[in-house]
DNA sequence: TTCTTCCATACGCTCATCGTATAGCGTGAC
DNA sequence: GTCACGCTATACGATGAGCGTATGGAAGAA
């Protein structure tokens, strides 16, 4: 295998080469690589130099690749995918070894569901170490190095080794401090999720609509879990998910606003993402979890406006 | 993929403990991939570091793979096998557009037996660029990125896709000149190869036995392009083997001494190496290969003493 | 035409990585 | 015991491979 260094100066331009095989231009891989554009064409070029052949047809609108190309990049997109997989496996072990469950959730969920828990958590796994793959916006697929991952689905769509978590409804909250102030001025501060079609305020609740009244104002934000620090600081009324917000407005931090729910026909579901055979302690953790979150469920009733 | 780039400051250290893996030591490591072993220690280090187990255990005798070393290393050599097989098959591909075929032969051969013929070849095959692989010393397995490759073998072993070349016989031979010498000096000088067992002499002449006499000398050579060259040049008498000194014999720039031939047994084959279907163009060059020697052997036949 | 977007090349610079030197350590011979 | 001989790890200074910035040319798009 030295025969790779004697013949290749470096193994990079083969990631480089694979990179912008995906990306379809040069350009779009420097970006997605992190470097420069120039860095990635004289990648290519020295790759292209070592083996002997064109990879790419530069063209004016990216570069294609040419058949000789189209070969390499499946047996490198192979090769490296046979030892990723196998450093993942040596990573789950040694995670699994040491206690280390991993969870892929979302920040916002993590900050105001689960960090309140953490101590009871640790009571009641006291060998188990939490590793938390935030994710930002929404879900795209399961990464395949966590072991247990909160995912919304439709109510229909079953999946092995899953527990169903929490029914997917959002209603309006705000601070206890601004839904008093809100009566006196009339006004109203909407504080928007970028990931939401703004016209979600008219299903969700009786609200004014943003824009309608003069004086109204509607902030943005793209990470959910800011917007929620805002909602809690009395800076205005915000589309609440309850598998996120169920402690705070247990704990009077936020209170529903506009007398309605809204339950969207989604579920959100602990999923078991583990590869191998199942590991015991991750159902143990998602049966603890589900059971934190019934009691938020039935201790919220009497709080929750009725659900549409 | 770019994840590799992420996690992995370069990707060396993988191949480097793939050949300390192998190797079974670093500092042995280090001589097979020419680098320094501290170079092999610190890459070793940094794949641990960044992969987060030990891979090896190091012991006073060297160093031995953990468990997540050996998994790790079968995934590399599967994966980097993947990419390095196609990466000469494309190779074997531009070579077959470019008209190209590679042989695998001694250097003796080429030096002797193939050059002098090289223009006839030229005018057979006016489209043919020949590429020459030379092997050292004696042959182990047929490498994977030529076309046709000579090879000394059992006179029973058949192998699919490949020509009987000439049998292997080897005689004493000397330059005219060293020849009409020994007769008046009564001394010899022997070059022997190195790969020989010294005692090949007993079998292969009635000449007398390096060191027998008082006065012989016998140098030895671990190169048989050279010893060939050292014999052309009148220094002594040395065994050869027809398959190389064929064209020497007939233009008379060897002759045969000591009055016997041996005949071993073995036959030197040519075999079409080719990974995928057979190439035509490799099948007429057999062929014409056969040819020529077919035609020396005839043409010898006056020249060659009774062989054994 | 002009504008935009793509890739290739030139040019310094910097930092990752190398080799040398050396220390530490375990093992086996005597 | 202790000496010698492997092995690997660490320190340190030097260097060159490879980076980014700047720029040029070519090809579509407007």
């Amino acid at each position: 295998m030295e025969e790779f260094s004697q013949r290749f100066s470096s193994l990079k331009p083969f990631l480089v080469f694979e990179c912008a095989a995906r990306s379809g231009s040069f350009s779009a891989a420097a970006k997605a690589f992190n470097i420069s554009q120039p860095s990635v064409s004289r990648n290519v070029a020295q790759l292209e130099r070592e083996i002997g052949v064109a990879l790419f047809e530069r063209r004016s609108t990216g570069a294609e690749l040419t058949d000789a190309g189209r070969e390499l990049f499946h047996a490198i997109t192979q090769g490296m995918s046979t030892i990723l997989r196998t450093i993942k496996q040596i990573e789950r072990r040694r995670h699994e070894e040491a206690g280390v469950v991993s969870l892929s959730v979302s920040g916002s969920f993590v900050a105001h569901w689960m960090a309140p828990r953490l101590a009871a958590f640790t009571q009641a796994f006291p060998d188990v170490r939490l590793r938390f793959h935030l994710i930002s916006g929404m879900v795209r697929g399961l990464p395949d190095d966590v072991d247990l991952a909160v995912r919304t689905m439709d109510a229909s769509d079953q999946d092995v080794r899953s527990w169903d978590f929490v029914p997917e409804i959002v209603l309006p909250v705000c601070s206890p401090g601004y839904a008093a102030a809100r009566k006196s001025t009339g006004n109203e501060t909407f504080l928007h999720f970028s990931d939401h079609a703004h016209d979600i305020w008219n299903d969700m609740s009786d609200l004014c609509l943003p824009g309608q009244l003069e004086g109204d104002v509607c902030h943005e934000f793209d990470d959910y879990s800011v917007l929620l620090q805002a909602a809690l600081d009395g800076s205005g009324v915000a589309l609440g998910w309850l598998s996120v917000t169920s402690k705070l407005l247990l704990d009077r931090r936020l209170v529903p606003v506009g007398g309605r729910a809204h339950r969207t026909g989604r579920v959100h579901r602990l999923i078991d993402c583990g590869a191998g055979p199942s590991r015991d302690i991750v159902a143990d953790i998602a049966q603890w979890l589900v059971e934190r979150m019934k009691e938020d469920l039935a201790a919220l009733e009497p709080i929750l406006p009725a659900t549409t």
